[in-house]
DNA sequence: TGCCAGGCCCTCTTTAGGGCCTT
């Protein structure tokens, strides 16, 4: 995506999200069981979304017990396509950010496209930019992370709404540390989306240009 | 009980392999 396009959307307004699903990969039959969302304006959380939804397929037991989402509750839940098409109405006109975003990307896209709907913003990946700015992590898990930088958490993993937290605490942090590290007064999301897909080697001609 | 996928990224690389991440 051009970054002139992801300029069409405010800066300082974005939505970090995170699905829980039945597997890895939408191609393979898995779909949607959570999604968690948190609305960043200005620097803040100022909005959040959580819902179950029933996939209307078999939540296999290691997910069940990974998540905590059982079979029983996501039959109480209403349908992806219900759920999804609140989403669409939360994100609409925003960016998104996510942890190992071409997961969550993949998902979203799928579950849009049952629903015959698109999104059309940036995407952008804390992974890739943890990557590029904590260098002493000693891995770029969402935990490991979490812990590594003290960032505020409950002690819960897996449950889209508390990762979709932690990822918000953790992109606020990383805007923080690239603006200390760098001198920068400003980071637009154009410019955490273009450092994402930035070699590591070529970091530094990225960084001169912002200056 | 995750073995499934896919993109990133490093290196003993580029005519490739394998670890890291996500559920």
């Amino acid at each position: 995506m051009m970054l002139l396009e992801l300029h069409r959307y405010p800066a300082d307004s974005l939505v970090v999200f995170d699905f829980e699903t039945t597997g890895l990969s939408p191609d393979m039959g898995d779909r949607a069981i959570e999604i968690g969302a948190v609305l960043i304006e200005n620097g803040r959380i100022t909005d959040r979304f959580q819902q179950l939804m029933n996939p209307g397929i078999r939540i296999p037991l290691f997910i069940e017990n990974l998540t905590g989402i059982t079979n029983a509750m996501a039959k109480e839940s209403r349908s992806n396509a219900q759920v999804m098409a609140d989403f669409y109405e939360f994100i609409a006109g925003r960016n998104l950010v996510a942890h190992n975003a071409s997961f969550d990307e993949r998902f979203l896209r799928a579950e849009f496209k049952r629903i015959k709907k698109t999104f059309s913003g940036g995407i952008a990946c804390s992974l890739l930019a943890s990557r590029r700015i904590f260098h002493d992590a000693p891995n770029h898990q969402l935990a490991t992370l979490a812990s590594y930088k003290n960032l505020p958490t409950e002690g819960i993993y897996h449950r889209a709404l508390a990762d979709a937290e932690v990822t918000a605490h953790l992109w606020l942090r990383l805007l923080d540390e690239l603006r200390a590290q760098q001198g920068f007064t400003q980071l637009s999301f154009g410019f955490m989306h273009q450092l994402t897909k930035t070699p590591k080697h070529q970091l530094r001609k990225l960084y001169a240009q912002q200056r």
